[in-house]
DNA sequence: CCCGATTCCTGTAGGC
DNA sequence: TGCCTACAGGAATCGG
């Protein structure tokens, strides 16, 4: 399930492979995704060199003169670089052909993903336009947490998987941040103290960076751009734990549904 | 504005 | 073994 770590992962394995290559030919053996793949990516991309990758969130700017290449894996999107001739599995829907070459190919079974055309000011395109900070700049802090979870009835959990609070935390670095923290999931976001916040500012970036530096999390589905899955699971404290010991104190995992979403933690560790 | 429920999709796991 | 159902979740969208 691609969340902040996995998309940088796949970011960076993705990056130096394309930059600078150019596209000779693109591939679209199935448009139905999140949203219908533009019927024009061909022309739009034909002959033009990718100039960076970039990550907003959990999408991939892949940025060419002409324009931004949004993509979104959705939760069961994988972007892998392969030579072209590669066998073409199920799920396997878009290839970017690079300088011949090289492929960029675009797996999804559950086709959650998207990709789309942003032109030249993608941040103002309307998937990226109302996103929150992200997490791993100055961008956020834990004052931007204690401001605008004021007056906020809704649980914590769902309150920093909001993009509009926070890029990239989504279920399972939610509850993992939390349980770092020691605030539970269900406490509404506006009764966080300003020592909370804190708490949770910190621990929000700690489990970021500590999964990227893992390569993410690989439940099922996700690999990185080489093929190789993330090792962050074997770091998680209470994602899927339920009822085994807490780490710290013991205590059997609890797991409950908040806003249609599994949620994990320790009740004695987390208040 | 805010918040919770619903919706999209397919593979997998669990029950019988 | 096979069939059926529930569940997994990112995030847009909708209804209250």
């Amino acid at each position: 399930m691609p969340e902040l770590p996995e998309v940088e992962t796949t970011r960076r394995g993705i990056a130096p492979a394309i930059t600078g290559k150019r596209v000779t030919a693109v591939v679209v053996r199935d448009h139905r995704l999140r949203w219908p793949v533009p019927a024009d990516l061909q022309e739009r991309l034909q002959g033009q060199r990718c100039q960076a990758v970039d990550r907003r969130g959990k999408y991939l700017l892949l940025r060419f003169p002409s324009g931004t290449l949004l993509m979104h894996l959705g939760m069961s999107g994988s972007l892998r670089t392969v030579p072209p001739a590669t066998a073409v599995l199920k799920h396997d829907h878009i290839d970017l052909v690079f300088d011949d070459s090289l492929a960029l190919r675009l797996r999804d079974p559950r086709r959650f993903g998207a990709v789309l055309w942003a032109g030249e000011n993608p941040s103002e395109h309307a998937l990226l336009a109302s996103l929150g900070p992200e997490p791993l700049t100055t961008d956020f802090s834990a004052l931007h947490l204690y401001q605008l979870s004021r007056g906020r009835s809704a649980a914590v959990k769902s309150f920093i998987m909001d993009n509009a609070t926070v890029v990239g935390v989504g279920n399972i670095y939610a509850s993992e941040s939390l349980y770092l923290a020691g605030i539970r999931p269900t406490r509404p976001a506006g009764k966080l103290t300003r020592n909370d916040c804190e708490r949770l500012y910190t621990a929000i970036v700690n489990v970021l960076t500590a999964a990227i530096e893992q390569g993410g999390t690989t439940l099922r589905d996700f690999a990185a751009a080489d093929g190789q899955p993330g090792y962050f699971a074997q770091k998680l404290n209470v994602y899927g734990r339920e009822g085994e010991a807490c780490h710290a104190c013991s205590t059997p995992i609890k797991a409950l549904r908040i806003g249609q979403r599994a949620a994990y933690y320790c009740a004695a560790c987390q208040r």
